[in-house]
RNA sequence: GCCUGAGUGGCGAAAUUGGUAGACGCACAGGACUUAAAAUCCUGCGGGAGUCAAAUCCCGUGCCGGUUCAAGUCCGGCCUUAGGCACCA
């Protein structure tokens, strides 16, 4: 039984335009429910097999939502503006308005052959004046609400090419059209306030349902910390200068300052004597592009300026440096280092010859045996640690107890007129014997242990000092008969070391002996802190702010990595700011009424050779009066960002074609908000924040009905090639969807691309996979031959499983298993001598969301019905889905021994009595005593024996 | 370095959240139909032992250990891999 599946397709399509089917009406009684798919670039290259994905999950959700009676808005635009359309106007001289206007054609053309239940009433693009009016107007409201400026800052720019590059475009360092090193240029910008958004944002996730990564991203973007602010003065100078920190209860350990080297106060601190290097090395800096500065692995470099500051807890004078490992752009631009708990000041202060200053120590406590008693009295000690290589070999020297098996380093008491290292030697000299010992260095840090000592029933709370040395030979004398008694000597490879140590604490040195010494990052207690000493990280904190808050030279702090927004573009082919330069007024706004500005029709859309935007060019454009005093002045040439017109399309979905606002309160407020939003990974904490940030802003100003207009967001993976990796040309893997939809049909590549795999991960184009689900479909048509004139369901518990396994799956996005589930129920009914209308229709329905012409045609052919489109959504009865029996699986001690059918409604008692009459359990059974009998209903028994 | 995921047959993957591992599909093999091929249909399909064939048994979800009557699933420690962030004080 043949079909034409290209007929079929193009018959359904043409009947769905024309009936305008899925169009949504706004405020219709019916429950509403915005379902959402990101917009795409109407690029040159068409729809990508990714896109398909994305769209045919969300259309199936729309297509069952509908069916289950809601007001489905499932709305579709382009967001056209942006770089590659200028690209391609600048390398092939056309506008790249017609450009946009023929590729949309196109994507338009390619998503009505795949019958994607778009909304088409409310399509717009972000291009036209229509749309762009809004966009410009609420910027002006951003404007109008001091949330817009213009500020100065560094962007990255082409020498060669004379222009602006993203970061994207100048990724490694180099511009990506000629290769040319990108350098910082200082460039004014109109920002947007968006770090002022950072706590509200942050909180606003608790009013989304967004995938937790999505949220995370967002949170990791956002980057909140907390922390404190402490006022440094400068030695000779009346100013103060304010560092950020976390750690402020490692004051005591500050050693130094670094400022970055564009901080403000650098040339005015600088002395004399240091101006000459500080000037080069500022240069320098600039030189630098982004990239290079943030490096990692990169060596530490930086210079003095002269300048001492005096830390506010000791009056102690500690060094200025200027380095760039200290960003001008977060926090203060300044910090007070402390080398011994950070690492990157530890590098920079090892490079420089800085002191280094613990105050935070390790604090280990003992636990099982060696658990303090609090009958015991306590004993303080100073204690050395002697780790000892062997001469010769990667082996360390270790002492083993042999009362209580212990296996440590050699260790002992310091006495009073020694040195750590003169007790090392001394200590190794008695307990090994060994006399050649040659001391290396004594560890920077040292720690605390607390424990019961079993061997003098005391409990110990010691002081830790760490030699590291070496023998030079292997000559020894006899040891005591006391200490021969008490331990013997062994050799410890160096990497069995720290599984051999029996004592966290010498597992620690063996650590640090084999992953080398650096700064000590963990948590610990305070020492040389004055009154901090003694506590813990989070109590030294408190107390520190305390006390800066007391004597004014220090507050809590809250710090964000997120910046403002910048949002300009020395573009082309955006929405123009609709700002105009007045030499009397300054920066005037453009009347409402005057809106949209239109971008202006030209023939050159080079950036000029000053990086400013192709629009500079164009005098008669730039050239206005002000619409303060009306007297001559300027228009802004920079364009906004791509990211403008995707932050509130969603909201114009609702109202599209609203000529007095960006969109009706009412219509807004009636569509509530997205329901279910769907885009890839790449967008979470770029547009997705940024949306989010437009809308808060709106809701501030009382234009939106809610603060978070998007619930769900959920993330499709991507369609990689046949070969696993990503389509590009280059590589030759591209699968051009419109090639499947000729050959196998829209229905077959929106079966297969649901079918491919877990809906949130990559997976890999596979074309045997979609010839599959080809066939799936074709065997779903040959059903049509086997109809009967009886009615109901011929498998009706399956029925009922599939109604509710697929109503479940496509609500939770996992179309591959709502798939097999239709393959399962069409492999029973294939089995079947005759099927009834009402079984075929059930079928065809609940696959109608996933491949909806076929069925429909089916469904129209074979008159089962209404049409699917428009039908209620099928219903399941729960108690219909219960089985009459099941096969109970019988174990012993948890191996499976044997299988029996028995009734569902088999009570725990007959289970456990039906399992010891099967024969092979009964073998295991024979002489053992059975200790417990575990029954799992309507799936198990477990008996356990002995 | 930090934060997320992920690791299951020849392959894409399932597993109602601790209860029959490998559903469903692909590929492959054998068979039917055909002059033949395609299409279609039937059968088999993790590895091993066992048997004429079975029954049955052992091993098996990245690695090592633990909890449990029972672990792909929970806990501890690793390894590999993908993505995001990255000198954020």
């Amino acid at each position: 039984m043949y079909y034409d599946f290209k007929k079929i397709e193009k018959k359904w399509q043409d009947y769905w335009d024309k009936n305008h089917t899925f169009e949504a009406v706004t405020g219709s009684s019916k429950q509403p429910y915005y379902v959402l798919v990101e917009f795409p670039y109407p690029s040159g290259s068409g729809l990508h097999v990714g896109h398909v994905r994305s769209y045919t999950a969300q259309d199936a959700l729309s297509r069952m939502k509908r069916m289950q009676g809601l007001n489905v808005l499932f709305p579709m635009g382009w967001d056209a503006f942006g770089a590659p359309a200028e690209q391609y106007a600048i390398k092939n001289h056309i506008h790249p308005k017609d450009a946009v206007r023929e590729n949309i054609k196109t994507f338009k053309g390619q998503m009505k052959s795949l019958g994607f239940s778009f909304d088409w009433s409310r399509e717009f693009s972000t291009t036209d004046p229509e749309y762009y009016r809004w966009t410009q107007w609420q910027f002006l409201q951003f404007y109008k609400h001091g949330m817009a400026y213009k500020d100065t800052v560094p962007v990255n720019w082409c020498p060669k090419c004379k222009s602006v590059l993203s970061n994207e475009d100048a990724a490694g360092g180099v511009c990506e059209r000629c290769g040319t090193a990108v350098v910082q240029k200082e460039k004014s910008q109109w920002m947007l306030k968006m770090a002022q958004y950072s706590e509200d944002l942050l909180k606003g996730l608790d009013d989304t349902n967004f995938a937790e990564k999505v949220k995370l991203g967002q949170i990791n973007w956002i980057g909140k910390s907390i922390g404190a602010h402490v006022d440094f003065k400068i030695e000779g100078h009346d100013k103060t200068f304010t560092v950020f920190t976390t750690r402020c209860d490692t004051l005591y350990g500050a050693t130094y300052c670094v400022f970055a080297p564009e901080h403000p106060y650098v040339d005015e601190i600088t002395t004399d004597e240091h101006r000459g290097e500080v000037a080069a090395y500022k240069q320098a800096c600039t030189l630098k592009n982004e990239m290079e500065r943030t490096e990692l692995n990169k060596e530490k470099t930086g210079v003095f300026t002269g300048a001492y500051a005096i830390n506010p807890v000791n009056e102690e004078r500690i060094p200025i440096y200027i380095s760039d490992y200290v960003l001008a752009s977060y926090g203060t631009g300044s910090i007070m280092a402390v080398p011994a708990h950070d690492d990157r000041d530890y590098e920079f202060a090892k490079k420089f010859h800085l002191p280094i200053r613990q105050v935070i120590a390790k604090n280990f406590v003992g636990t099982g045996e060696s658990e303090i008693r609090p009958d015991k009295p306590f004993t303080e000690r100073e204690v050395v640690v002697a780790v000892i290589k062997h001469p010769t070999e990667e082996k360390y020297l270790c002492v083993r107890n042999k009362k209580f098996g212990w296996l440590n380093f050699v260790m002992g008491g310091i006495e009073d007129s020694e040195t750590p290292s003169e007790a090392a030697i001394r200590e190794v000299q008695e307990e090994t014997g060994y006399q050649a010992i040659e001391i290396d260095h004594e560890m920077e840090f040292v720690y605390f242990d607390n424990f019961y000592a079993q061997h003098k029933d005391v409990n110990r709370h010691i002081t830790t000092h760490t030699v590291v040395g070496k023998l030079t030979n292997l000559d020894k004398v006899e040891r005591s008969l006391e200490e021969q008694e008490i331990a013997e000597v062994e050799w410890i490879e160096k990497d069995q070391l720290i599984e051999s140590m029996t004592t966290l604490a010498h597992k620690y040195d063996a650590e640090r002996v084999i992953y080398g010494e650096g700064a000590m990052t963990e948590d610990g207690i305070h020492i040389h802190s004055a009154d901090l000493d003694g506590l813990d990280k989070q109590s030294a904190i408190d107390k520190m702010i305390s006390w800066l808050e007391e004597h004014h030279c220090g507050s809590k702090q809250i710090n964000y990595k997120m910046r403002d927004w910048i949002f300009s573009r020395q573009r082309f082919w955006g929405e123009p700011i609709p700002m105009i330069y007045c030499e009397k007024c300054g920066w005037v706004p453009m009347k409402e009424e005057d809106l949209p500005l239109l971008l202006p029709d030209v023939a050159e859309y080079e950036p000029t050779d000053n990086g400013e935007s192709p629009l500079a060019k164009i005098t008669d454009w730039v050239n206005t009066s002000c619409p303060n005093c009306g007297g001559p002045a300027k228009r802004e040439t920079d364009t906004m960002p791509n990211w403008a017109g995707s932050s509130w399309y969603f909201l114009r979905f609702m109202d599209p074609h609203n000529t007095d606002a960006f969109a009706s309160m009412d219509a807004m407020k009636y569509w509530n908000r997205v329901d279910w939003y769907n885009g890839g990974m790449e967008h979470t904490a770029r547009h997705l924040l940024y949306a989010r940030f437009w809308v808060q802003f709106l809701y501030n100003i009382g234009l939106v009905p809610n603060k978070e207009m998007i619930w769900t967001r959920v993330s499709h993976g991507m369609i990689l090639g046949s070969n696993g990796e990503k389509m590009s040309k280059s590589k030759g893997n591209v699968i051009n969807p419109d090639d499947i939809v000729h050959e196998m049909g829209a229905d077959a590549l929106r079966t297969y691309e649901m079918f491919i795999g877990d809906y949130e991960k990559d997976a890999s184009w596979s074309t045997d996979g979609l010839k599959g689900c080809k066939k799936f479909l074709d065997r779903v048509w040959r059903l049509q031959e086997k109809l009967n004139d009886k009615k109901g369901y011929t498998k009706e518990t399956l029925t009922h499983q599939t109604i509710r396994k697929v109503t479940n799956d496509l609500n939770s996005m996992k179309y591959n298993t709502a798939v097999s589930a239709l393959m399962i129920f069409l492999n029973e009914l294939e089995k079947e001598e005759s099927i009834t209308k009402d079984d075929l229709r059930i079928l065809v329905h609940l696959l109608n969301p996933i491949a909806p012409h076929i069925t429909e045609e089916i469904n129209e052919l074979s008159s089962l019905g209404d049409m699917l489109a428009t039908s209620p959504w099928p219903t399941y009865e729960e108690e219909k889905t219960v089985e009459e029996s099941y096969e109970m699986v019988v174990q012993v001690n948890g191996k499976i021994r044997g299988k029996i059918t028995v009734s569902t409604d088999t009570t725990e008692e007959e289970m456990k009595e039906v399992a010891q009459s099967i024969e092979n359990v009964k073998c295991y059974l024979d002489g053992h005593e059975i200790v417990k009998t575990i029954v799992v209903p309507k799936k198990l028994v477990n008996i356990v024996i002995r």
